[in-house]
DNA sequence: ATCCGTAATTCGGAATTAACGAACTAATGG
DNA sequence: CCATTAGTTCGTTAATTCCGAATTACGGAT
């Protein structure tokens, strides 16, 4: 069981996070990440059930890659978080921004 | 010759705007085009005189059929340009924001 | 009108990517 | 050990991307 590849934050590209939440799917996960005061599994954040789990699986692994979100493994389930410290600290204020404007 | 489809200012989507300046090729597009104070042509905004025609031709597609730029055709060249006051009024500070955190 | 050069689009293909179901792995509880 | 829950991996199929070659569209010169 290898572990999950992140970004270091300075290596987070801008594109690849627009890229990534530029999808309405991926969206809504962050979104629901966002409004969480704590972090959540896959199944909790997804927006919507008839979606398959593998895509589902795909989409996370995009957002964990792009370094918008981290995943650790907890028991059976995967927590994730928005990384918004990393994200500001390289585009500042960019993720509130986008937020803010996703109604 | 068929009109040049442009999304109506309300249409605009932000999953879909996101989606087009997340991608290298078109954010350097979408950046020169802002340092330009009037619109350019397709060759003048392209980036990278390596790519291909064809392929730039359809990363300007991509751009204007999110609505981040409007293109019109001047005799034999087209002139595009950003649609700031449109993406304004829909993604208040969005474009800015995104174009600053962009170096 | 016809031909020429420039600017850009369209077409056909190979390569990459996305979505899905089915099978699989990992952790926990009975 | 077996069942359940939570995700991932795999193989297929559909869609997209990128390219070069051919084509259209326009404007100017002949």
């Amino acid at each position: 069981m290898a572990e999950l590849f992140h970004p270091a934050p300075e290596a987070i590209s801008l594109t690849a996070v627009l890229a990534a939440i530029g999808e309405p799917t991926r969206l809504a996960i962050v979104k629901r990440l966002d409004q969480a005061d704590c972090g959540i599994n896959c199944g909790q954040a997804a927006p919507c059930p008839d979606l398959a789990k593998s895509t589902m699986s795909n989409h996370f692994r995009v957002l964990r890659e792009a370094g918008v979100i981290r995943m650790v493994k907890r028991g059976v389930e995967n927590i994730n978080t928005l990384r918004r410290e990393d994200l500001d600290s390289r585009f500042p204020g960019l993720l509130d921004h986008i937020l803010r404007v996703a109604d």
